[in-house]
DNA sequence: ACGTGCATGTTACTAGCGGTAACGCGAGTC
DNA sequence: GACTCGCGTTACCGCTAGTAACATGCACGT
């Protein structure tokens, strides 16, 4: 076995793992999260040892394809994020990056943000705080660095960024989760409203008569 | 079976269906979201049919256990927001009360924010939107009210008012995540930063030296 | 006293899941 | 030819949610 031939049977086990990914995406395209791991390999032409070889659990799989997807999902997002234009329209940009990703695909939204599902076995430990969905922790700490490389915020700048980049990203996650389930409104329409609201204009606008307001 | 003897089984019935739940909710506290049917049926003195009889599916159980919680969440939520102070006084109490809550019994959040994990039957409906946790939604929709009812928006106000209470919801429970997870800071540091977020100071602050800034 | 409902409880089962052990097989190596 | 080794299979385990069928006790009408 010398090395160049451990190559070749490394690109070939990457390229059967590819596939693999690629059956797998499809069948959580169509079934959900709740895709089985036989359904998996059903699709894949193969049975399910082989899918257990390749990725160790479960969860190894499908980490494996959220990291596909949401690889792809940061880059469009640090694109927008680093766009030659003034703060507003960058953050609307994104804003609107990120809805669109969610209204092109659904499907894979959902899964991204709720891939944990399943599974009777282990998870005892039960860490309070990892079982929030990675994409969203993965945007949230981009998010904070770029605050903090960008923003004068003076003293305690990097944890004030880290928060605003959670806050921020769970406030566009959740208005975002709202409006595809509801779309009571255009998608301009929402990053305006978002915009608006990280620009201060819940602070600035006045009480509404005979109250002393929110 | 005149209607005294009635009423009579429906308050057994009924006193059952508590105890049933304070033993789910046992459960549910020591072993998270993913307590098995048989575990609570056991913790209860009973066996499985039971359960199934009084709440039909193990969602119907969950759903009933996340209305109580839920219930009283909000109940102090609405407490916070409705007290008489400033604006900002108001927010400020608001997210400390979510926060204080979820520092102090985060399985129950846990609970609450992830209800629908198991499950391998049925679920092939699969409605996107559907799938975040009632209480966010809940959460989003009351202080969309309060913020409508409180606050003059001009016209277009209660979208406006909606987006923005599911967004702040968001805003609140990402951070309140990723903070109870890493616990980066006090939760008054917490709270100051977040309502800081609201109030605009990301539109405030300058460019730091050297960039177009964020 | 005697059946008749009815609610409550049980045991025993199905179907499907994630995951694994044990084996078959073909290709390259000595 | 024997030997290893990676790919693939079948057959299984223990667990889950959910259900059918049977047993029991209590209040009723006659």
């Amino acid at each position: 076995m010398d090395t160049t031939q451990r190559t070749d049977q490394q690109r070939a086990a990457d390229r059967r793992r590819r596939e693999l990914l690629e059956a797998a995406d499809r069948v959580v395209l169509r079934d959900g999260p709740q895709a089985s791991m036989n359904a998996i390999a059903a699709e894949a032409g193969i049975t399910k040892p082989i899918l257990y070889r390749h990725f160790g659990d479960k969860g190894g799989l499908y980490a494996a394809l959220a990291t596909r997807h949401t690889d792809a999902l940061l880059a469009s997002l640090r694109a927008a994020l680093d766009a030659p234009a003034e703060r507003r329209e960058r953050v609307e940009a994104t804003l609107d990056t990120y809805l669109a990703a969610i209204e092109a695909r659904p499907q894979v939204y959902r899964f991204l943000m709720h891939p944990a599902e399943g599974g009777q076995a282990g998870d005892q430990g039960f860490d309070v705080g990892k079982h929030s969905a990675p994409l969203l922790r993965r945007m949230g700490e981009e998010l904070a660095q770029v605050i903090e490389e960008r923003v004068d915020l003076g003293p305690g700048s990097q944890q004030l960024a880290r928060v605003w980049g959670h806050g921020i990203v769970g406030m566009m996650h959740a208005a975002g989760d709202w409006w595809l389930g509801e779309r009571p409104c255009s998608r301009a329409e929402l990053v305006r409203s978002l915009a608006d609201l990280l620009w201060g204009r819940l602070a600035a606008a006045g009480d509404k008569v005979g109250g002393p307001g929110f």
